[in-house]
DNA sequence: AGTATATGGGATAAATTTATCCCTATAGCA
DNA sequence: TGCTATAGGGATAAATTTATCCCATATACT
C-alpha cells in the first residue's frame, strides 16, 4: 500500500483538522453529500475535473475518518450511497465558511493567485452545478 | 523555479480557499501571528516541528497571496515583522473554527486518524505553546 | 578568532498526493 | 452480440509539496 515514513502532525486542533480535510476533493465531496449529491456518479458528474479514482480514493478516506457513511444497496449495477455523520455534519459550518470566503473574494484571490509565474492555466468547470442546486438540506 | 503543469482548479469558493490554506504550516502561521507572533524567529520556535526553510516559503506564499505583510527594519541583525492583512484577518474566523473543532473532537481524531495502517507515528511538540498564550488580539 | 542571533534562498533529495490506465462484475437495451 | 451504466481498486507514472543541506550578511559578545 504505502507507508508513511514521516510523523504525521497532530499537535493543535488546527493540524488535526487539517489532516480530516487534506485532499483536493474532500471539501467539494462533503458540501456534495450535504446538499443531497449522494451518488458516486452523481459526485463525479458535479466535479468534471476529478477522476473517478481520486473520489472513490477520498471517498474512503473521509470514510475512514468517520466523516461519511456508506450505504451498499444489494443491486446490479451496483448502487452506493454516501451520507454525513454526526460529526461530518459538524464540519459544515466551516466548510461553508470557506466557501463562502473564497466566493466573497474571488475576484480579488484569482488576481493574486494567478499572478503567481508558477501558475500557467486554471481550471474552472467543476462545481459550477452549486449555484444550480437548490436543494434543502436536511438535519441530520 | 518550476512551473505547474496542471490546471489549478479555481471553480468554486472552496478551491479558491482551500488554495490559499493549502501548506502544511498555514494555517497555524496565521494563527500565530494573530497573535502576535510576528517574528519568523519566534513562529519557529512556536512550531517545532516546521523547518526554518518551510516557515520561509509559506509565509511567502501567504504574502504573495495578500494575506499578510511584511515589514523589514533596516537593522542587523535582520529584524522583519509580519501582520495579517484586512483579507487575512477575515479568514481567521475560518481559522480558529478549524483549530476549535479539532480540539473539541481531539480523542477521536486522533484515533481514526492513527487506526490507519499508513500512520506509524505522530508528532505533537509543535503548537504546544498556544495554550499558554493569552495574549489579546489587536484589531487590525 | 570563534559563536550566537536573524533572515533569505538556491539546489537537490525524499515524501506524498494525483493522474493515468486498465481490469472486474452484471443487468438492461438496441 | 456489443455498448452503457455503476462502483471498486491494483499498478505505476507524474506532479507537487516538504525536507535537508549549505551558503551569505553583519553585529555583538566571549
Amino acid at each position: 500500500m504505502y507507508e508513511r515514513k514521516i510523523p504525521l502532525t497532530i499537535d493543535c486542533g488546527l493540524h488535526l483538522t487539517r489532516e480530516v480535510l487534506n485532499g483536493k476533493w474532500k471539501p467539494a465531496l462533503l458540501k456534495a453529500i450535504s446538499l443531497d449529491i449522494k451518488r458516486p456518479s452523481q459526485m463525479l458528474r458535479l466535479l468534471p475535473d476529478a477522476t473517478r479514482r481520486v473520489l472513490n480514493v477520498q471517498l474512503k478516506e473521509l470514510e475512514m475518518h468517520g466523516m461519511v457513511e456508506k450505504k451498499i444497496f444489494p443491486q446490479l449495477p451496483p448502487k452506493v450511497e454516501y451520507s454525513l455523520t454526526e460529526i461530518g455534519w459538524s464540519l459544515m459550518p466551516i466548510i461553508d465558511a470557506m466557501d463562502q470566503w473564497g466566493d466573497a473574494n474571488r475576484s480579488f484571490l484569482e488576481t493574486v493567485i494567478t499572478q503567481d509565474p508558477k501558475i500557467t492555466q486554471t481550471a474552472k468547470s467543476a462545481c459550477l452545478a452549486y449555484g444550480q442546486i437548490t436543494i434543502e438540506r436536511k438535519t441530520g
